[in-house]
DNA sequence: CAAGCGAGCGCAAGAACTTGCGTACACTTG
DNA sequence: CAAGTGTACGCAAGTTCTTGCGCTCGCTTG
């Protein structure tokens, strides 16, 4: 098996190995014109070109997000992208598409492009039923990460998160302040921890009404339309797609928003301000939990020991027109 | 300059380099054990395993956006990665951050991971002004890529576009019908491609009030306030973000959308419906020029040529509540 | 329990790649 | 037009990686 690359391609430009070599590693000493010749002549040949990443690698950093349509993400990857770039490094978003690449597909290829770290979101970490295994990896293999948003118990990442409990005590106060009594929420998935959180918070409180759906418009209407069934003056959702779903569910009853009953969002996503009626939610410090990730992953790559442990970041409830005084 | 990663790994191990040599390359003659002792020192010290050793050669696409304000680029994003996890391939999304990693650097790392092709959206390609120097480099690779709606002529590349002037034309011919007939736009920035094929299109049709604007809320609010103060009747909008400016624009004037001032947007990004009022928009047919976009890029990467024509889409017009008859 | 066998590994030769240094040639300068 | 200057490149020595060969050791088999 000669592979003989250099020669080969030496030999077809006309030049010596050591000029191939030198443009290969992106050395001084080189014309433009022979540089681009050798470089057509490594094409020609089919010969991969080389990862010259020796000495300095780029600084690769993953970013894995479970999808787009909650703005939310979106508008998270902006922050976590912005705060990566001024540290000097560079991005690499993922995400999760339905029936598309899993997370586990991502991380291996996370993990074979060299990440010095990761920053996950609303990953699978958050389901307590679903598969861990590429976690594990991931600790065996000391690759920094952080998580963002309440994670299963045994994983011993750091971690930074919203409060949940505030969250909802500061969505059920509000209600209750106005003087509902019979309460709904729409969380995620019965597996989805922080919905777990908020469940619990919820009980808390003084429980309420609980319909659990998938994360979209579509699952917030179906599971909103139980509860306006089931005679609640008030539904607290756990993400601001399931709050606008819950406002179409309420308006098909033949019902107003917030006359007749008052919806609470989650997130304070981009652009709640223009829904009809503007959406009182609750918002999650996206910019400086995205800057805290950043900075504990950062401090992780850089080798500093890091504590596996939870940044709890308040949450601030944002009034507008979704929520009015019991009828 | 002491590289010696071999003798590294082998002395981090405690085997010879012929033993790393041979796990490098796949050659029998190793035991499991060491196998794998060799590969995670080679991941402890940051080495990149070679092609062979990957499982299958990752197929990367990178998916390069200008930003992810704008819900219409999500979408996109979500489409597109969809499409390409069908066909095998991994997608690789590459968001510019204000100020933060630019086009040329981003392209420059997406090379360096051999990506097998690249798709991009809304980037400098589209701004006649910026630079295009990189866009060369990847022709003269021969790097398939695919850009989406207007680019400036000078690009070889395949293009799926959305038809600017039949966007125009509905949303143009919508409001005359409705009786305006002093009509603003609020387009983006003065050397943007398909703004100005907007532009050209607003011309033939009949010219309007033009204000330039960056691509954001405010910016379409603070272009569209200038207009309302000239007494425009309706305004057509350049993008859904710009449009929800516009809106507010109006309601700041102390005006009503649309029974004073009509509105359109376009893109008809997620959760329009949702908007007060819903608003009019013309929806870009993203699904399908997403999948387009993907197939014309996975034809490239097969080997077979592409002609660098430009596949115009069809826009629909969805008439919602932020358009009426004039007053 | 000895002989046989083969997987696993190191040794060291040699192949492949890199690089310091010198030369040639072009282009400027006195 | 000679001398100066600098870039581009090849030579060959130096470095790193690969591989044929054989040693060792554990397991099997008679």
């Amino acid at each position: 098996m000669t592979q003989r690359r250099l020669a080969e391609v030496a030999a077809k430009v006309g030049v010596s190995e050591a000029t191939v070599s030198r443009v290969l590693n992106g050395k001084p000493g080189v014309s433009d014109a022979t540089r681009s010749a050798v470089l057509t002549a490594l094409d020609v040949l089919g010969y991969e070109r080389p990862t010259q990443l020796r000495g300095e690698r780029a600084r690769l950093v993953g970013l894995v997000l479970p999808e787009l349509q909650n703005p939310i993400f979106p508008a998270f990857a902006d922050v976590v992208g912005n705060a990566l770039a001024q540290r000097g490094f560079t991005p690499v978003l993922c995400t999760r598409t339905a029936g598309g690449v899993t997370e586990a597909e991502y991380l291996e290829l996370l993990l074979e492009q060299h990440v010095s770290g990761i920053v996950f979101a609303g990953g699978l970490y958050a389901q307590k039923d679903a598969s861990h295994g590429h976690y594990q990896q991931m600790m065996s293999r000391k690759l920094p990460a952080v998580l963002v948003n309440a994670a299963i118990d045994d994983l011993a990442f750091p971690r930074v998160s919203c409060d949940d409990a505030v969250a909802v005590e500061q969505a059920y106060g509000h209600l209750l302040s106005l003087g509902h009594r019979r309460i709904g929420a729409v969380l995620g998935p019965p597996d989805h921890v922080p919905s777990l959180r908020k469940l619990e918070a919820i009980t808390k409180q003084g429980g309420a009404d609980v319909e659990h759906a998938m994360f979209s418009l579509e699952g917030g209407q179906a599971a909103a339309t139980k509860l306006v069934q089931r005679g609640v003056t008030a539904i607290i959702c756990a993400s601001d797609p399931l709050a606008l779903g819950a406002i179409r569910a309420v308006r098909r009853a033949g019902l107003d928003v917030p006359k007749d009953i008052s919806i609470i969002g989650y997130d304070d996503s981009a652009f709640m301000t223009c829904t009809d009626p503007p959406l009182t939610t609750v918002r999650q410090p996206i910019e400086a939990m995205g800057r805290a990730a950043v900075e504990l992953l950062a401090n992780q790559i850089s080798g500093n020991a890091v504590a596996p442990d939870e940044l709890l970041f308040e949450p601030e409830l944002v009034v507008r027109a979704s929520s009015a005084p019991v009828r």
